[in-house]
This record gives C-alpha cells, sequence and structure tokens, in this order.
RNA sequence: GUGGGUGUAGCUCAGCGGUUAGAGCGCCGGGUUGUGGCCCCGGAGGUCGGGGGUUCAAAUCCCCUCACUCACCCCA
C-alpha cells in the first residue's frame, strides 16, 4: 500500500504554517526599517553563471572551492545557485547602469541561498538572508548609517544580548604589508600543526585568525594584529566610523582579529554575533567592497553592505520552541451545512460571505451535527453559521456565538451585515 | 570531507534477549432526532530507519549502511 516516501533533500527545511508568519513579520519589519533609511527592494535571480560568484568571492575562499551548487543547463552553460546576494546586487547594479542615478544607490534583497556544506545547528544548505547593499560612496558615514540601521532593525526585532564587532582590513596599501607579516609569524608558529593547516595558513593567512580550533587559540593570541599596519587613511576611517556609531549610542567593539570568508572585503569589516546560538553564532557579517564592482566591469565604485541570516535571527526572537499560535488567520465564521441540500446553499454562502470582506470556512463531507461542531470549534471561529433543512425552508441561517455559546435565527440577508457589524 | 550522539505510532517517549510492541498527546467515531470545548467509551495508525549476522528466540546483542543531530573546516 504505501509507496516509498519521497523526503526533503539534506539540508533544506520547509517553512510550515505555523512559523510562516513570524517569517513575514520579520520580512515586513525589514522593508519598513530599511525604507527610513532610503533603501529600495531588488530582487535577483537565484541563479547565476557560475563564473559571477568565482570572480567575486574568490577563487581561493571555501565557498567556491567546495560549497557552491553547480550544475550544467541544457545549453551547456555552467549556473550556480547563489551562495550570497552580493555578487548578483553587484551584477545588477553594473547591468542596469544604476550607477547613472544621482546619489548612494541603496537597495535590498530577501530570499534564499544555498551551499553545499554539512548541516549543523544554524547551518542549513538553503538557507535566507536579508541582504543591503549601499553603492557609490566611500564615506565612513556611509559605513556608520549602515551599521546604525543594521543595529535598528536588529533591535526592532527583539533580539537581546548581541555583539557588535567591528575591523578595518586594510587597503591595497596596507594589507599586503600586514599579509605578509602574518604568513611570516604563522610559518614559524604554525610549525606543528597539521600539513593541511599549514597549507591554508600560507595561502590565505588571514583566515587563520578566525580558527575555533584549541590548539589554535594561543598562536592567533601572539599573532600580529592588523592595527600596527593601518595607514591614516584607513586608520582615519575606522575613527571615523566608530565617531558616528558612538554619536548613534551603538555599542561596538574594535577586533582587529576579526576578518571575514570572502575575500572581496577591504576596510570595514563587522559582525554581529549572539552567544545563544551555538557554535555557528553570526547573525550577521558585513562590509566594504570597493573594488568588485570594478572587477565585474562596472565603472570603480565603492560600496558596503551586509547580510543577516534569517534562520539564525529567528532562532533569537520567539524561542526555539516557538509559541504554536493557533490556525494561521482567525476566521470570522464557519459554516456548517446539515444533509446534501444545505451544502450547495453552504457554498453559496461562503462565497457571498467572503466577497464582503469575511474570512470564512465550512465544513466539508457532511457528518454528523457534533462531528461538524467540532470541526467547527477547531476552525477557530468566533461565529457558526448552521444551515440545514429548518433554515433553508425558513430562509434562515443559525447564528452560533462560540465564545458566549448562545445562538440566535437570523433572515439569511442579514448575516453578512450581522457579521461585519462585529456582533 | 572528518569525528561524536540519536533513530520504536502524526508528535514526545517507554520497552533493552522470551507469547499478538506500549503510554500520553493528536486524529476519527460514539455517549444527544440538529450543537463544539470538559468528561466517559471505542477505533484507526508501526517493514521497531534499511540490510546482513549471532541465537531455539532480536525492537533488544554484533557488523554494515542510510537518515537526523551536534561539532570541526568555514560561514548567515
Amino acid at each position: 500500500m504505501a509507496r516509498a516516501k519521497i523526503t526533503s533533500v539534506r539540508g533544506v527545511k520547509d517553512i510550515l504554517p505555523e512559523e510562516s508568519p513570524r517569517w513575514q513579520r520579520v520580512e515586513a519589519l525589514a522593508r519598513e526599517t530599511f525604507a527610513r533609511y532610503g533603501y529600495s527592494e531588488i530582487r535577483v535571480p537565484i541563479f547565476e553563471r557560475t563564473e559571477l560568484f568565482a570572480r567575486s568571492i574568490g577563487e581561493e575562499t571555501d565557498i567556491v572551492n567546495k560549497e557552491m551548487y553547480t550544475f550544467d543547463d541544457k545549453g551547456g552553460e555552467s549556473l550556480t545557485l547563489r551562495p550570497e546576494a552580493t555578487a548578483s546586487m553587484c551584477r545588477a547594479y553594473v547591468q542596469h547602469a544604476l550607477y547613472s542615478q544621482p546619489g548612494v544607490a541603496k537597495l535590498f534583497c530577501i530570499g534564499p541561498m544555498f551551499r553545499y556544506e554539512r548541516p549543523q545547528a544554524g547551518r542549513l544548505r538553503q538557507f535566507h538572508q536579508i541582504d543591503a547593499e549601499a553603492f557609490g560612496s566611500e564615506d565612513p558615514s556611509v559605513d556608520a548609517e549602515v551599521i546604525v540601521m543594521l543595529a535598528d532593525f536588529l533591535s526592532a526585532a527583539g533580539l537581546k544580548d548581541l555583539s557588535l564587532q567591528v575591523n578595518n582590513l586594510g587597503d591595497a596599501e596596507c594589507r599586503p604589508a600586514y599579509s605578509r607579516a602574518l604568513k611570516e609569524y604563522l610559518r614559524e608558529a604554525a610549525q606543528g600543526l597539521g600539513p593541511e593547516v599549514k597549507e591554508r595558513a600560507g595561502r590565505n593567512p588571514l583566515r587563520f585568525l578566525d580558527s575555533k580550533d584549541p590548539d589554535h587559540q594561543a598562536i592567533i593570541a601572539r599573532a600580529p594584529t592588523i592595527d600596527r599596519y593601518w595607514n591614516p587613511a584607513c586608520r582615519a576611517h575606522l575613527d571615523a566610523v566608530c565617531d558616528r556609531l558612538k554619536g548613534a549610542g551603538i555599542r561596538y567593539e574594535v577586533n582587529p582579529r576579526l576578518v571575514r570568508g570572502l575575500d572581496y572585503y577591504c576596510l570595514t569589516v563587522f559582525e554581529v554575533t549572539s552567544s545563544h546560538l551555538g557554535a555557528q553564532n553570526a547573525v550577521c557579517g558585513g562590509g566594504r567592497y570597493d573594488g568588485l564592482v570594478e572587477e565585474l566591469g562596472g565603472p570603480p565604485t565603492p560600496a558596503i553592505g551586509f547580510a543577516i541570516g534569517m534562520e539564525r535571527l529567528l532562532q533569537l526572537t520567539g524561542g526555539d520552541s516557538g509559541e504554536s499560535a493557533g490556525p494561521p488567520a482567525a476566521l470570522d465564521a464557519f459554516i456548517v451545512p446539515l444533509g446534501g441540500i444545505a451544502a450547495a446553499e453552504a457554498f453559496a454562502l461562503a462565497g457571498e460571505l467572503r466577497r464582503g470582506g469575511l474570512r470564512v470556512d465550512l465544513s466539508f463531507g457532511g457528518g454528523s451535527m457534533k462531528s461538524q461542531m467540532r470541526r467547527a470549534g477547531r476552525s477557530g471561529a468566533r461565529f457558526v453559521l448552521v444551515l440545514g433543512d429548518d433554515e433553508i425552508a425558513k430562509g434562515t441561517v443559525t447564528l452560533r456565538d462560540m465564545r458566549e455559546s448562545r445562538q440566535e435565527e437570523l433572515p439569511r440577508a442579514e448575516i453578512l451585515s450581522k457579521l461585519s457589524s462585529g456582533v
């Protein structure tokens, strides 16, 4: 009898009716908040040419090396499900010449991302991000505004116990010097570690600072930090950002060991973490990427943005257990037909009431009065409309108030106005 | 890709070598010729994740495998 069940793919989740209202609330809050800062929504495709991600995120990153969902379409072209949104937004910015519009282009995008990783707490293969990007200004005030908007949104979402860390990764002038110094230090310090670790430390030394391995912590703690290598411009940029943040009353911490996993970041980077999330504790990460737009064939365009992890954010609101909020949308009325003729009448009545703006459901499949009333009770509707032979003969409907356990018989023509007036 | 934990009803779990595998919740029906919730009664629902082995006998012990989960790498 039962055929083999087809289950969802590893690392992806259904968002069930009882939880989707929470998603909608968060998305609405993001739209409202970002609009107050002058941001407009852009919706970009969830797949792009593989080349786009390879070129923007960086050939040496884990995302490009091992985490992309890449496939050839029927025309033989290599496409990839987006692992992040920034690259697509830059592509769209260039493709549609949004740089020719005046001022800073402020865009946001909400949707699913895909990375082929082993799932764990707070990490899925399909996950969702709220992404905001500001193109066209290198003013540190824009950096600060982006962070203030983020903080505004997170606090409106009700998140507490968050930690905001800020750093400056340097520019084309001072970063290479730091990178060299760190590489040299690691060559010595990482002697006793495995070949794989040493190889990685040599190829991308900054990323080593991100390691959680307890054995690495001592090495990281003694490693040179970038703050000693900042040139005056970078230092001034960070100071200006911090100044604005202080002015806005934002609590933050400068962490000279904060790095990001994508190659395109420069200057300002930041991360928001929570202590209530487990190992994957970043709710949001972001930073400046002044070279990326040009790299993708656009004019030299400074830009900065961030990505918020929706699943992680939602895990921090309303508790993990999640109060089940009952039916998705409370019904105004539930119709119980008794008998075969009544079914057609009930169907028509439901239509009238719905066109009148009410939320109405009805009992399908017949059954005894008792079982249909049970359905009515569980529907959560305040009012039940009973439509049986008696009522049809008289042209009436029995209106029962489920909360008060009272009922009255009304002419059918009066039902809509009666319910619309809210009892 | 690597390591640990867990897989028994829709859900949460008990049973851990011995007749036909259980509970609570949920679901369906009945207790009222046309009235929900509370209560009472009844019912449906399980290849005990899958495969192999040990044994007179396996949900229970062993091996393999798959899934879920947590952690590493890395990131939202």
